[in-house]
Parts: C-alpha cells; sequence; structure tokens
DNA sequence: TTCAATTTCGTACGCTGTACGAAGATGTCA
DNA sequence: TGACATCTTCGTACAGCGTACGAAATTGAA
C-alpha cells in the first residue's frame, strides 16, 4: 500500500515486454517518463514495422540490431532506448505482425468457421514465416494476438465443447496450420541451400541414394514415395497436405461434439 | 559412362552428407581414402553422441564447435575434419538420436497404431527437444530416419488409405506430437527465462495485466483461461492437450477410412 | 541560465562459424 | 632407409552478432 510502486529491496517483477505491447491501448498512452531531453527520430511502431519488412524479405537472421538501425541511418544502439533486447524486439514484431490480418466474418457452417481459423493462421505464416521462429516468452499476450485469440474462440463457441476443449482445438488447428507451413519452408529452404528444384536434387542423388540405401530395404517408403513423386514432381505437397489433414481434424472434432450432444 | 567419377567441369552435385549418414550401411564400408596420415583420435559417431549429450543438456545453442571439441581436448578445427560444417553435424546428430529408439512391435487395433507412432514421436521429442529447431536440409534422408518412416509408413498400412494419404497421416500424427513438445518448452523457457513458475508469473503480473487491458474485451478468452486456470494451474497443459488433440485426429483418420469402404 | 533527463551512438568485449596455412604424423614407394 | 604424398591437428584471424558502458548532444523545466 505503498505510494512508491516499485521497493528497492521488491522490485518489479512484472514483465517489461508486456507494458510495450500495450503501449498503444494503455489508459495513460506512453507514460510521459519526462519531457526532457531530444525527441526519438523514429516512432517504435515505425522500427517493428522496418523489422517485419526486414523478417519477411530476408528472414529472421537477417534481422539484426544493426541492420534495422541503418535502415534508418541510425546507430545500432540507438535502438535499446525503444527495446530492451533483441528478444523483446521480435515480441514486437510478432503482435504487431499479426495486427495486419483483418479478421473475416465468422460463417455459420462449423466446418466453415474451423476451416477458416486454420487457414488465415496458415496464410498468415505464409506471409510471415519467421513467425515460426520466434519461440520467446509469451508473446500471445500481445493485444492484437489477444484479439485473434479471441476470434478464434468465437469460431469454436456454441459447438458444444467444453471451456477447456475449445482451447485445445484451435491450438490443434493452429500447429497444423503451422506445420504445414514448415513444410514448405523447408522444402524452399533446401531449394536454396542446394540451388537445385526438388526434381533436380533428386535426380542429382539418384544414382547415390540407391547405392547407399542397396543394403536396406524400404517397400512402403518406396512404394509411397514413388506415389509421391507421380502425383506432384517432389516428396511432398505441402498444399495437399493442408487440405487432407484439415478435413480429418475438423471431421474428427465434429464427431466428438456430435457424440457428446446427439441432438 | 566415364572410368572418373567426378570431372572438373561437370562437379559432384551429391549431397555430400548423403554419404556421410550412410557411412555404416554403405556397401565399401569407409571408402578408404587413403591409408596414409595419423588416426583419428574419436570416431565420428563419438563426436556425434557427444554433440547429442550436449543438446540434451544444454540445448542446441550449447552445441558450438569448440565446445564439443573440448570435450575430447580437442581444437575447435578438428571437427572440420569429420564434419563439413555444423549444420552438417546437425543432421548427423537428427539421424543419429533417432536411431536410439527402438521400435515397439505394432499392436493390432487401428486406434493403437496410430497412437503408438504419435507417442513414441512425443517421447522422442521430450528426450532430444533440439530436435525441433533442426530444420536442415533433407535430415529425413538418414538410415534411422528411413527406418523410422517404414515403421511409420507400416502403422498406417492395411487401414484402407491411398499411398499419398499414408505419408500425409503419419505427417499429422508427427507433426502434432511435435507441436505438443513445442507447447512444452515454451513453458519451460518461459520459466527460465524469468526464473518464476508459471503461476508465480501470472501472480506478478496480475496487477499490469488487468490495467493494460483494461480498454479490451475478451469474453471467451476469460472464460476460457478461468477454466484452464482453475483445471490446471497453468494457462495450458500440454499433456491433456496430447491425448484431446490425439484422439481427435485418429478419429477423423479412422472416419475417413470407414466411410472410403464401408465394411 | 542552469540543470536534469533523455536520446544518440562510438567503442569494445565476448561469443559464434570457419578460412587459411603451418606443423606433425603416418603409410607407401623408390 | 630416405623421400614424399597424404592425412590430421590446430593456432591464428576475420567478420558478424548482441549488447555493456560511457561520453556527447539535445531538449524541457526550474
Amino acid at each position: 500500500m505503498s505510494v512508491v510502486p516499485e521497493q528497492p529491496d521488491h522490485p518489479d517483477q512484472s514483465d517489461p515486454s508486456l507494458r510495450l505491447l500495450w503501449r498503444h491501448r494503455t489508459a495513460s498512452p506512453e507514460e510521459p517518463k519526462s519531457k526532457r531531453g531530444p525527441k526519438q527520430k523514429v516512432s517504435l511502431d515505425e522500427v517493428v514495422d522496418a523489422a517485419i519488412d526486414l523478417a519477411d524479405a530476408e528472414g529472421l537472421p537477417a534481422v539484426t540490431m544493426r541492420a534495422i538501425a541503418q535502415r534508418f541511418g541510425l546507430g545500432a544502439m540507438t535502438l535499446y532506448s525503444y527495446v530492451p533486447n533483441r528478444d523483446a524486439l521480435l515480441v514486437l514484431m510478432a503482435d504487431q505482425a499479426t495486427g495486419r490480418a483483418v479478421l473475416p466474418e465468422l460463417p455459420e457452417d462449423p466446418r466453415k468457421r474451423l476451416e477458416l481459423v486454420a487457414r488465415l493462421q496458415y496464410d498468415e505464416l505464409r506471409a510471415h514465416p519467421w513467425l515460426l521462429e520466434v519461440q520467446d516468452v509469451r508473446p500471445w499476450l500481445g493485444p492484437n494476438m489477444s484479439d485473434r485469440y479471441e476470434w478464434q474462440l468465437q469460431a469454436v463457441d456454441g459447438l458444444g465443447l467444453s471451456d477447456l476443449e475449445m482451447d485445445q482445438t484451435v491450438a490443434v488447428l493452429m500447429g497444423f496450420a503451422g506445420n504445414i507451413v514448415r513444410s514448405e519452408q523447408m522444402l524452399r529452404r533446401a531449394e536454396k541451400v542446394t540451388g537445385m528444384t526438388e526434381a533436380e536434387w533428386w535426380a542429382a542423388n539418384y544414382d547415390t541414394l540407391s547405392e547407399v540405401m542397396a543394403g536396406s530395404h524400404y517397400p512402403l517408403a518406396n512404394r509411397v514415395g514413388t506415389a509421391a513423386g507421380e502425383a506432384y514432381q517432389a516428396a511432398t505437397d505441402p498444399a495437399r497436405e493442408l487440405d487432407y489433414g484439415l478435413a480429418r481434424i475438423i471431421d474428427g472434432v465434429l464427431a466428438h461434439v456430435a457424440e457428446g450432444s446427439p441432438d
């Protein structure tokens, strides 16, 4: 009950990223701190946007403090008056990127609702694949992430799921969408590193593969691999995997609610 | 048809990691290269094992060339006579770690088969969480990964799925297991970074959160979050998520094969 | 006008992967 | 046996990373 909000022997345990995440919605917008000192030349939003654009264009490893600062003609250390460290910046990027998507109205049909949740996530992750690599602490607590989560829960609300099941269903759909994008990323990365297309790589390594695998037999893997290679000219096709897996998962969820309360 | 296997203007396009991966199963075991020169003081397997142990204990970032070399009293650069670069080592680690698991016999019941595939992957990733971060090019082509894949295909064989669907079903199960482990990792990482348990963090940030979220309302998220917080003392519980999601996915797959061939 | 607060940022440190080249060890061949 | 080719070992060095530190510049308030 002290007037002093922070005591030396009982330091503020609250996460510093939290206030940063919610800087636009806090009642007292932007704690004034003090009016003195030079104004910041660019806004934090601009910094985060630049970092997002950089990550979109060149991947997360290209998002270095020096590279971001250079975009504004600033020194690298200047960024540390905006953000405590790089990880905090990644959290802000994740939430801000999430805020760019518009959340469409949810259709009536339950199947279409669930599908929309997964496909929106899929599209977003394709636009910002680096989001998959931001595995930082609690980025989901930002304002845009929270809006998203609320919207996702609306999609699974009223189906007959328990509260816990609603959360878990959303998690399954989100995770599944992420995995598809990860597959795509893997292929793209492989093509970049090797400088060959998928088909070219298999052609270039066919001899080595058959020599090396001569002592082992993989009847099923061979059959399935051949089928896949004929269907599309690669080992896997993430787009079809999306359709198939999504259908199975939604089937399973809807079957579950149907059996739980048979009308 | 040249006797010379490699020509200067048509360099070997085959992936150098491939032969390294299959070094134990190749017909001509260990290309002799030439008998001259000192013997290597440790074997490649030992190096890879040490790297795996290091990753298990301290995480993938701790797996530096210098750290691995130090375990054997070697200089960092010495490792480059074993492996072309760090990424290649990660690929070897992934396959070798996969080889440590024993693949149990598959049960008769289709549901139990699919569950076993997912739970084996889950257990393995919990033992080696860094496997989730090894996103390198085609590590799945190693001998142990190939064995695993063949085994996984056996689990979904005979259910009535097409070849493509078999592959996709395995992918969905594997990806799902990975996502659960990722959730667990996220929690563990958060607790390590903040130095608080999940419950402590929520307590420490309760005031900030309610202040900051004052201007927004999340009726569903609040309800679901409260339910989750009461059920277990954290925001999520990966273990239950595993049971729930796995049941739904398997339901969906089995319903799919049932409808495809009634009887 | 003075001063405290704030932003800016040059320098430096420890860490990373790894290129380069020297030094040492070993087997083969004359 | 001596000479040599081939291999392993590894010290040094470099570029790039996040960021700690502290000085300089800038601004509003007193």
